[in-house]
DNA sequence: CGCTATCTTTACAAATTCCTTATAACTTTT
DNA sequence: AAAAGTTATAAGGAATTTGTAAAGATAGCG
């Protein structure tokens, strides 16, 4: 247990984001502080750290926005604090993409234990190496943060959801995935029920990977089930 | 839109289970309510969830200990509930191995978020080329999340209903399932009475795993009761 | 303001699974 | 050995899901 997990404070209230700093680094963490977000986004290049804390009020860019970037680009935990405990803000941090929200006032300990715990989980499901920039998986090859992809060699041009749906797919190959799981990954929480979304848009994405969209080789169908992704060699 | 997420309730208040139940069930959840612990682990065998929500203080087995259990052999994610607000309750918990913790009293609609957003970083941390879960029984290999079967090293392409059979066949292998058992487990509760479904899926299985269809090796059956399955070797 | 690109919604044909029914074969009991 | 009940098998039709095209709706941009 040598390397020490990194943890990036996001906080433009210098006070809290010492104490934070103070509190984290006495318990064997290693820890930078960004004051928005988006130095926090050009720290995150530098320096990816295994797990972020922020807060959401913030000048620049807020915490839901960081929530969102940073959920295109890595899975990383992110565990939010605020001091308004209103349900619908909670809501709205957890759906952008938070793991874990932290309403202020809270005890340090708390914070290390919600710290331990998210770090715990991600790295029992770390089988995956260095976050990279780049995902690749048989005939596929999509550059995170360019949001460029090509197939077997070939650029391919993707509008948002068509590529949101690509990279859960590759993220996700091999794996059966029903259509509830897919809506909700590439649609929200909230669109769970809109399979007509899904065949529409399998049948766009079909058009402009597949050879021969009607014999998919790479988006299979799983009837009453799902799909599943298959990159080839 | 067959495939929704299982989520197992574990509380001993029957009036907040209700809740529980009635409120994740209008949105779209397969639920299942444990009054304890014990029963909470048993249920946990047969019916296994996609995540867990439980209380702090029950009869039998308490949250944490519970916690513990599930964590020697499951990752799923777990969310405790407890009136107490107490600091070290929580860290108590989250060291235990809960992924979140909820202060009672609460809004549903912030449980609901918690619920998706544990979902999802579940659903995330389940990449590809993490290995799958499996289930490997005499002839018999089923991968899980890809809904794979091979018997005998040869694929074998099944039906939902034939694939539901078949897991719950080789889940409970060697023991006698009457009719009625199987009808409940892959059909539900209220279709118990129609036999015909079972002997028509039963002899539509061994055409596609049986050697020999007509001298059943595998699935075989006990008159007057119901089937047995033997994996093989 | 109109143009463009994307997303949403709708409608219908095609494909797949599931249910139903009919008949034959099998077990146990008398 | 016949009767009664149970199980096996095949095949047609019902129901649902999936594929596809195209028409509205929406948002961004010059």
């Amino acid at each position: 247990m040598n390397q020490q997990s990194r943890i990036l404070v996001v906080d433009d209230e210098p006070q809290l984001a010492r104490v934070l700093r103070t509190g984290l680094k006495t318990h064997g963490y290693d820890v930078r502080v960004a004051a928005d977000g988006v130095s926090a986004l050009e720290t995150f290049g530098d320096w990816p750290p295994d797990l972020v804390v922020t807060d959401l009020a913030m000048p620049n860019m807020g915490g839901l926005e960081l929530c969102r970037r940073l959920r295109e680009i890595s899975q990383l935990p992110i565990i939010v604090l605020s001091v308004r405990g209103e349900e619908k803000t909670k809501v709205e941090a957890l759906d952008a993409g938070a793991d874990d929200y932290v309403t202020k006032p809270f005890g340090m300990d708390e914070l290390l234990a919600r710290v331990r715990a998210q770090l715990r989980r991600a790295r029992d499901s770390a089988a995956a190496g260095a976050p990279s920039a780049v995902l690749e998986a048989g005939d596929f090859r999509i550059d995170l943060e360019a949001r460029g992809v090509s197939v077997r060699d070939g650029e391919v041009r993707l509008t948002p959801k068509e590529y949101d749906l690509l990279v859960y797919f590759v993220r996700h190959a091999g794996k059966v995935l029903t259509h509830r799981t897919l809506l909700g990954a590439v649609w929200g929480g909230n669109y769970t029920e809109q399979g007509e979304y899904l065949r529409v848009f399998v049948g766009q994405l079909r058009k402009k990977i597949e050879p021969d969209s009607s014999n998919p080789r790479y988006i299979l169908t799983e009837p009453w089930v799902g799909y599943r992704f298959n990159p080839g060699p």
